[in-house]
DNA sequence: CCTGTTATCGCAACACGTTGCAGGAGCACC
DNA sequence: GGTGCTCCTGCAACGTGTTGCGATAACAGG
């Protein structure tokens, strides 16, 4: 649709033909969807709207491409407290995330805050986080103010 | 077996029973299986144990029966990099985790380390980790040192 | 020990991914 | 526009959990 978000993946099929790998209709409609979130896409979403627009879908293609686009760097996938696959899109900055078990709402955690997180880990265990892959689940401050954990 | 082990566990038929719920033959094999483990299992070995004690276990009573411990405090769960989960028996502190995704390791942090972590999210977001859950995936000194991502 | 209540069990089906395989399609080269 | 290599797709089966439901069994009380 909008000429410019076009562009930011322009370079996908070229960069697969380059890396040996194929453009192939299957590839361009999961683009085409994830080119329409909003930057957060479950797996399950993913594959629920690829066959809205194309009944043929199956969901092994469709993890494979997330596999595919992971290695190229175009998304990042970590996981939900819940345990499901939840895919990043264009990560301009690796960043994390906080997700609330009250209400199910989520931040962001930018590289500065993250920064903060794993540099005394660093220091302590040697051990580099990946902070792309990382859900810190909790509660966040509205829902710890409520009594009762309903919020929002 | 041991009499010691044992009487950890001993509560909890009574705990049980005092909240109305049942102490059963199949949740005394889980509680037996869960034991014998050194603190940390996932859910299908769980359930491969039991079915080596036992070839009628069936998956859902194994799942639901690790909820109603976790809710009486007994277990805590959280889920690795690859989105499994994990039970984490008798969590005498609270610990998170730290995994490698290249050799696997899984390194515990104690309270006060994970107080560094959670310190500055709750000072800057107002939000309350819950380190119990938390695994994070990254890389361990170890394979940080080698080229290749071979170690172990 | 009997009886009634109801928590729990086992089954079957589902949800979310992952993997092996054989045939089809993309692409580079001519 | 052919040709051939091989990546990719779709299918089917599996792995890990989760959920609804009818039947069973635990346990409190008489």
């Amino acid at each position: 649709m909008t000429a410019e978000m076009s562009q930011v993946w322009a370079g996908v099929r070229d960069r697969l033909r380059a890396s040996g790998l194929r453009w192939t209709p299957q590839r361009q409609l999961i683009l085409d969807v994830l080119e329409a979130t909003d930057g957060h896409i479950t797996g399950a979403e993913l594959v629920e709207r690829c066959r809205a627009r194309d009944r043929d879908t199956t969901p092994s293609t469709v993890y494979r491409t997330l596999d595919v686009l992971e290695g190229l760097g175009y998304i990042r996938h970590s996981h939900s407290a819940a345990g499901r696959a939840e895919f990043h899109v264009l990560p301009e900055v690796e960043h994390g995330h906080l997700e609330c078990r009250s209400c199910g709402g989520v931040w962001e955690l930018d590289a500065d805050d993250a920064a903060k997180l794993i540099d005394p880990i660093q220091a302590t265990f040697g051990f580099t986080a990946d902070v792309g892959h990382l859900t810190i689940s909790g509660r966040c401050a509205s829902c710890a103010a409520s009594p009762s954990g309903e919020e929002t």
